[in-house]
DNA sequence: GCGCGATATGTTATGACATTACGCTATCGA
DNA sequence: TCGATAGCGTAATGTCATAACATATCGCGC
């Protein structure tokens, strides 16, 4: 509705409010996906009381690309790709490891490609998508 | 309820216990994913009680590859694709419609390849990927 | 048949994840 | 000033999943 001129359509990311100022941090501070309720507990001190606070936060996170949602946990991680944030980024990927939780986010044109490709043929509209692995990492592998 | 289950006729499942069957004919029935609990209240007149009874027999029919967790759905489909079972698949990948529910299994053999690709140059052990992609049917945009 | 391990089952209680509903406040432009 | 939009705080509730424990059943060596 209200569609003024309009400055540009990418988001600023130093936009965000104090509550998604904090998820996001808490986050960037994680070497594992964290839950909405590990971030909870996390920022008690900061005031937080309540689960839908940060659901509201990562929502907003997630909308601007600045963090990720990982659906076989059912925990959060924040981007490790500029591309997503900035310019039409490849789907991403995430590979978790079972051991030390550890993720490691890329994204493969090529697979993005091969499922754009099945989703014309078959006319389905695609929106979302969400690939993720799960094994051991080389690191905990070695270990 | 004897149990006359000498002659199994068709490469359909081994043996399934009483409550894996009924909840792989339940899945089977279903036009659209139904989660544990969904399950559970179709499965309420044949004597089941808890949601336990569902989960235990869910994760044979995984094992098993007759049936699928999504893993954005939180909920359960029966498996579409014979080679899950059969033979060594291709990762199974799932498109889902944000509309009706409907779900469409199928196997890109070139994804697998370029994921199968990624773990073997980063060192990650590979043992399970889940890709499911969200947007409308063909059908459902027709409608 | 008997003992015994492996597998499946039934029940209760609890834990973990996510949303609905309501009300308040600040901001911004018509 | 007014109304629309967005964010925030809180309580209650809804949804998904597992822990813990007790029984039952099957297969098989003996
Ligand atoms: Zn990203
Ligand atoms: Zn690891
Ligand atoms: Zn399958
Ligand atoms: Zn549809």
């Amino acid at each position: 509705m209200a569609h003024s001129h309009e400055a540009h359509h990418h988001e600023r990311p130093r936009d965000l409010t104090r509550n998604q100022e904090l998820v996001l941090t808490t986050l960037n501070n994680a070497e594992a996906p964290l839950s909405a309720y590990d971030i909870l507990d996390k920022l008690r001190d900061e005031g937080l009381r309540a689960p839908l606070q940060v659901y509201r936060a990562l929502e907003k996170l997630i909308e601007h690309g600045l963090a990720h949602r990982l659906e076989s946990l059912n925990a959060f991680v924040c981007c490790a790709d500029a591309n997503c944030h900035g310019r039409a980024s490849g789907t991403a990927a995430f590979a978790i490891c079972s051991n030390g939780g550890r993720v490691d986010e890329f994204a493969d044109p090529e697979v993005t490609a091969r499922l754009a490709a099945w989703a014309g043929e078959t006319g389905f509209a695609l929106e979302r998508t969400t690939i993720e692995l799960r094994g051991r990492c080389a690191e905990c592998r070695a270990a």
